[in-house]
DNA sequence: ATGAATAAAAATGTCAAAATTTATGGATGT
DNA sequence: ACATCCATAAATTTTGACATTTTTATTCAT
């Protein structure tokens, strides 16, 4: 059986938490996981309070852990916000940025289609449905990479983290127009970064996310 | 001497470092604090795990925790983080909040107003800038809570934390005028929201900040 | 002197168990 | 049937000891 170090047991949490392997909503006791990672319960404890930090985990004193609750208002909440904090980012990485800005856009993007491009072909095994998870965060973290705020990128992980708990928990139909129609929204994304077209691109990220409101 | 329970300690080092007691940057050893409180050092790391949360602490594995960091850059990125949440939260409100939001904003206004004119005549004791600074946060904290999303005055209100952590830190002139601009911005602020101006409104809201940038 | 290597000290992380608090289920009386 | 109380079980928090890692101080060779 496999032995897990404390910071296995941190991304294996994380992981499980974005994946909805542990529900949203769900209580997280620490009794029940210290038998699969080999562990104390202390340990557990003081991972859990790590992960309560980027919010995809809730803590009351007294009464342990869950992992965030999700609800239609809390999804739109969640969209909104991202929204927002996107938009920000983006259009002060296209005000500021440089070159090498766009090289790590471009970069990202082109890993994203690749693998997109696969999952339309080949349907979406679960092994796949993780590579895209991480390739769509790094081409969404690009674009604000090079707005010069430190508090603002390390807020948008958290958030991104916490959108993709909530979303992935509810069923979608991940039909084959699905990824086409994402596929052709980064790409207007990127577009619109890469011709410093402020306007256009908070357009553009409104859009993609606008199906969450 | 004193007893502290958990949440008392919680308290008692998050006062210390919103006013820079602990000052920003130093490290912060569970054990040096374990006699002062009476308790474990596993319960001070438990406290500082709970702090890390709202970003007044930072933690790294295997090295401890560290209130967060000051420089000017940091100033300057966590002021404008914070314009724009309270410019986005305070819009929302404007235009979705009704007769109750007024009533909590005017309130919170009225008990700032009375406060900063005491200290306007009084001089300023460590006793006022404590009252004052939470009568600072409610009224900033009233003027996005009609904005209907929980994420966004949940993290509104880390950011102000921080910002309260880095900028008491440095020393300030709060001449007899400092006070006499701030009591002018505050109201300008009010005004503005509750004539349902969004636009003036980001503007008194940049306005008020701009000293730090 | 300078810097690498090493030893000593300090700080941090992990554990298992005790103490505390909260949740659960059943008996009692209305 | 319904609520209240109590006893028991379960979960959470705290502790103090121990293992590991990092930091600091010292030695040694260049």
């Amino acid at each position: 059986m496999k032995t897990y170090s404390t910071n296995e047991i941190y991304s294996d949490l994380y992981e499980q938490l974005i994946n909805a392997v542990i529900p949203a909503g769900s209580k997280i006791k620490p009794v029940e996981l210290q038998s699969k990672y080999g562990c104390s319960t202390n340990t557990i404890r003081d991972t859990l309070l790590r992960l309560s930090k980027i919010g995809l985990v809730t803590f009351q004193m007294q009464r342990g852990f869950r992992a965030r609750e999700t609800s239609p208002e809390k999804r739109s909440d969640i969209a909104k916000f991202r929204v927002l904090l996107e938009q920000e980012g983006a259009a002060l990485s296209i005000r500021k940025a440089g070159l090498d800005w766009e090289i790590r856009l471009n970069t990202a993007h082109h890993k994203l289609t690749h693998i997109e491009k696969l999952m339309t072909k080949h349907g979406l095994t679960d092994e796949h449905l993780m590579v895209w998870s991480s390739a769509e965060f790094e081409f969404h973290d690009a674009l604000i990479s090079g707005c010069a705020s430190d508090i603002l990128i390390e807020t948008y992980g958290h958030i991104y983290a916490q959108f993709r708990q909530q979303f992935v928990a509810q069923e979608r139909d991940f039909g084959p127009n699905y990824f086409e129609s994402i596929i052709q929204e980064h790409a207007t994304i990127l577009q619109a970064a890469l011709a410093r077209d402020e306007k256009a691109c908070k357009q553009a990220i409104h859009d993609h996310m606008k199906r969450n409101f």
